[in-house]
DNA sequence: GGTGAAAGCGCG
DNA sequence: AAAGCGCGCTTTCACC
């Protein structure tokens, strides 16, 4: 077995280049500086435009350095594509967007002040772009889609840039979470990349299956499948109106009330409490069009190619550190096509994730023993039942849900005082969360990524609830945004540490996987390419659980591996906290809810 | 005719 | 079953 690699393990031979920052120098080539541990610059390198692969490839087979670039998803794509995989990276438009708001900072002038560092994620996104403009007219001007507005790719940049992050580390209260973070995060955008690279091994005749099995044979172009045709016909008879509009939420709701059905709106939550008989058919209808606008063929035609699915992950892309997605809808797969995932011949799955992911990271961040003790080993739930707090296992779910997302209504808002009462310690910590954040302050995750400030809107609001002539309504429209602000900040210590575990898990395991022998040519799955068509490789990232297509003969190995990161990155985050993060792993053929 | 908000529902 | 957090995506519809 590999030994376990930390995120921010790092060369140790002295006068090491630690960091190679790369970057376009003003010739349109290529600069490569080695950077050594205590900052200075020991090298500088100049490599011809077509030659980075070469280079960083040559690089990587003596010694490992962490290479810094302006920005992975673009950097490190043409060298996946060229066969190249590196170890670790530093990406600067993400470290700069987690060090510029980080609360732990408190030297953070000059980077605030770099503004051309300040891209948010959904800009940087969507490379897809290019392919998908029109061929220009001769009149038409030229634009390149979101390159120009994409952060500074020069090597001298990047340097500036680095020595001011590095700068802005040193000056942190905990600069070693932060470092952490840092390398966290990079490893994360290395992964997604590496998602984007190999593809999910995809099914299309089993995507196919599903939907006729639900809609009907693929319809021509423009028509409704036979099924909903069906349903959209007895949900009209019974409704007694012969072209009720099911598409139309606000035309529709205007039928079902002259149907005497007295819904507020079309959602299937309220349509579910009302006996009508065109109610089940509707639920019926609403489904299989969800389904075909969703993930239909046109989905499939769009998103699947040669046997795998490419999403666009965006790591980074939500303020609490979880990954977002723009495009192909990676983070919304339903669990009804789950079948469609499907390794190659010769080939399996091995799916994992992580029971009860956030109640253990808030367990273990607020040292509750109690907490703690109710997850060990078992189903967290479970555990709390046991404790007597509450009486069921759905009672347990539901009163922790409403405890980290802050509910004080329904069943959920009753059974919340009981887990106070139960485990006073992992309370408090949200309570304080949502505390800080209602009164307009900043709280920060495990490692150091901070929530973003409150807006301008939300600050005259406060502010005009607190004059003279304020209204009651001014004061109740307040003490109303105060606690929606609230439960964000209660739940982004939560969510957000449980995207830092999840980095962690991630960043450990592409270790691991990239340490296994490869298998013969012949054997490999072609269409995960040249890197990992012939390795074991993470195919599928959702928040806290993992697929990895691994070939058969190292399924159990993978298996091992998978455990052993998930145990890695417990200790790397709560290092002597007697929290433990137990998966759910399967090895399949095919992806299957769990 | 293009844009943005809202509704609705999928995921964790 | 929703509620209480975080998202993306499609469709409809009001509006400029």
């Amino acid at each position: 077995m590999p030994a376990p690699t930390q995120p921010d393990a790092s060369p140790s031979a002295p006068g090491a280049p630690r960091w190679c920052v790369v970057g376009r120098d003003a010739a349109g080539g290529w600069g490569a500086v080695d950077v050594a541990a205590d900052g200075t610059r020991i090298a500088t390198v100049t490599v011809p435009a077509n030659g980075l692969a070469d280079f960083v490839a040559e690089r990587e087979r003596i010694a490992a350095v962490r290479w810094v670039w302006h920005d992975t998803a673009s950097r490190y794509r043409p060298l996946l594509a060229a066969g190249v995989r590196v170890e670790r990276c530093h990406d600067l438009r993400l470290c700069h967007q987690i060090l510029r708001n980080a609360a732990s900072v408190q030297q953070p002038a000059a980077l605030r002040a770099a503004h051309e560092w300040n891209v948010p994620p959904e800009i940087e996104a969507a490379p897809a772009a290019v392919e998908t403009v029109a061929i220009p007219t001769l009149f038409d001007v030229i634009v390149e889609p979101n390159a120009a507005r994409g952060v500074p790719d020069g090597v001298t940049e990047a340097l500036t840039e680095f020595e001011r992050q590095r700068s802005a580390l040193a000056s942190a209260t905990e600069p070693g979470r932060l470092a952490l973070l840092l390398a966290a995060e990079s490893a994360g955008a290395l992964v997604a990349a590496e998602l984007a690279s190999a593809g999910i091994p995809w099914d299309v005749a089993e995507h196919d299956r599903i939907l006729a099995e639900s809609l009907g044979p693929r319809p021509a172009p423009g028509a409704k499948p036979d099924r909903m045709v069906e349903v959209g016909e007895v949900v009209r008879r019974e409704l007694g109106a012969p072209d009720a509009p099911l598409d139309s939420p606000p035309r529709l709701l205007r039928v079902l009330r002259a149907a005497g059905i007295e819904v507020n709106s079309t959602s299937q939550w309220e349509l579910a409490e009302h006996e009508h008989p065109a109610i089940p058919p509707l639920l019926h209808y609403k489904k299989l069009a969800r389904l075909l606008t969703a993930n239909g063929w046109a989905w499939l035609d769009e998103w699947v190619h040669d046997g795998r699915y490419r999403p666009v992950y965006i790591p980074g892309g939500v303020v609490t550190g979880r990954w977002a997605s723009n495009g192909g809808g990676a983070l919304q797969i339903p669990r009804q096509l789950r079948p469609a995932l499907r390794a190659d011949p010769g080939w399996t799955f091995v799916a994992a994730d992580v029971a009860q992911l956030e109640p253990r990271v808030l367990a273990a961040m607020a040292g509750d023993r109690a907490m703690a003790t109710a997850g060990a080993g078992r189903d967290l739930y479970a555990g709390i039942v046991e404790s007597g707090a509450v009486a069921t296992r759905q009672e347990a779910k539901i009163a922790m849900l409403g405890a980290m997302y802050g509910s004080t209504t329904g069943e959920s808002g009753r059974l919340v005082p009981r887990l106070r009462r139960a485990f006073p310690a992992a309370m408090r910590l949200v309570d304080d969360a949502a505390e800080v954040g209602a009164q307009g302050g900043t709280v920060s995750t495990w490692l150091g990524r901070s929530s973003p400030a409150p807006g301008a809107d939300w600050e005259s609001v406060q502010s005009a609830a607190s004059l003279p002539e304020a209204t009651g309504r001014d004061e109740a429209l307040a003490r109303r945004t105060a606690r929606d602000r609230g439960r964000f900040t209660r739940n982004f210590v939560v969510q957000g540490t449980a995207a830092e575990w999840a980095l962690c898990w991630l960043a450990d395991l592409r270790q691991r996987l990239a340490e296994f022998d490869p298998v013969a040519e012949s054997a490999a799955a072609s269409a995960s390419g040249a890197v990992f068509g012939r390795r074991p490789h993470l195919a599928f990232f959702l928040h806290d659980e993992v697929i990895v297509h691994a070939p058969l003969e190292h399924s159990e190995a993978v298996a091992v591996a998978v455990r052993e990161s998930a145990a890695a990155a417990g200790r790397l985050l709560f290092s002597g906290a007697q929290v433990d993060f137990p998966l759910d792993l399967s090895i399949t053929e095919r992806a299957e809810k769990h």
